[in-house]
DNA sequence: ATCTATTAATAACT
DNA sequence: TAGTTATTAATAGAT
């Protein structure tokens, strides 16, 4: 925030590193503190530099009465991700390397193959990239999804007010051909006579 | 840091104090994460709202994780009692946890190679996202079908390399029959005289 | 560590 | 709850 944007990526020059690491610490606990101050919140904040060394803030009681209440808070879902992996004891160094296999191949991902060094890549592999690419069209779709019915919902409250301040005006037109005319109006109604949204009851309070 | 300074103590009026943790809140969070990103630190951040509600961060493997480790280390300051988690979870299984974590990570790929979390993305981008992920898995597909073509075109070339082989075979042996049979034989047979199959059999019988 | 030009966060408002 | 704007706060780069 001062001199030049910053890209959100690892600091390269590591005396810049370490300053920025200083500063943006200080930040950050302050940036905290004043958090559960102003807001009455309970926080608990430890930082392990790029050596090792903690720096830490609890802004009630001590670090470990929170991180008990925070074991406490997560039991229910702790017991969740547990559950996924019940099923076999697996060596501990075999599902490491499975799992540094899977990284591997996330890693290369799109990007990999973009890069045309697809062509490495080996059937198990494949196989993996195209499981997680279906993943990733899934979780796509499914915001598209979300994103046109909150669209869809929108349009129909526009509707519902447009409607009701059709009805609203007809029957003005109606009141006024009655005066005029003497002779009153059959009109048929194109829409329901229900006031459908509190916008509109606001315009027959008028 | 707007529209006049703020006093350092609880806000008193409970709807500014929720507006406020909200917003506070996402910033303390966006702050934690960039100081992990930028100076290559772990960060674990955990906040209880006022009515305790949990929000958290955990910038390395899992929350339990970072509590194992932030124990360990204030272990060597402090004689901290032993605590419900036996502080012996072999490297391996926090290393796992490592690992999945950052599998989770790279399965939310798209949104973060977008730039920014995918939440934000509208649905253009989406629709963007979506056709190049079916992109991929078309080239995926191929890539697959392409090497297993290639097994199979190798396979069929064996077969035909063996056949090849054995018709050849096949042949001598015929061959070493019929003199065999031109010839009476005096001499020992080294071989049994077990039949072995119905081919040599039909040998035998002409 | 201290100093500022800038960017980022956000309090009040809508 | 979400977006806008006027200000303040944080801080990157320089000293």
């Amino acid at each position: 925030m001062a001199r030049g944007k910053v890209q959100m990526k690892r600091i390269e020059n590591p005396v810049h590193r370490q300053v920025t690491f200083c500063k943006r610490r200080a930040g950050l606990l302050k940036k905290a503190k004043e958090l559960s101050v102003l807001c009455d919140a309970d926080i608990g904040l430890f930082i392990f530099s790029p050596h090792g060394k903690l720096y830490e803030l609890a802004t009630k009681g001590t670090m470990k009465g929170l991180i008990e209440r925070y074991m406490k808070t997560t039991q229910g879902q702790a017991a969740q991700a547990e559950e996924a992996t019940p099923s076999q004891p697996l060596d501990a160094k075999e599902e490491i390397n499975i799992l540094k296999q899977e990284i591997e191949v996330l890693r290369k991902g799109p990007g990999y193959m973009f890069g045309g060094g697809a062509g490495n890549m080996t059937l198990d592999e494949l196989d993996v990239l195209e499981k997680q690419l279906e993943i990733w069209i899934y979780h796509t779709r499914s915001t598209k999804m979300d994103i046109m019915f909150q669209e869809i919902q929108l349009l129909r409250n526009k509707e519902g007010v447009l409607k009701a301040a059709n009805q609203y005006l007809q029957e003005k037109v109606e009141e006024n051909t009655a005066i005029t005319n003497v002779v009153p109006m059959t009109t048929n109604y194109t829409y329901p006579l229900t006031i459908q949204n509190e916008l509109f009851q606001d315009l027959l309070l008028v």
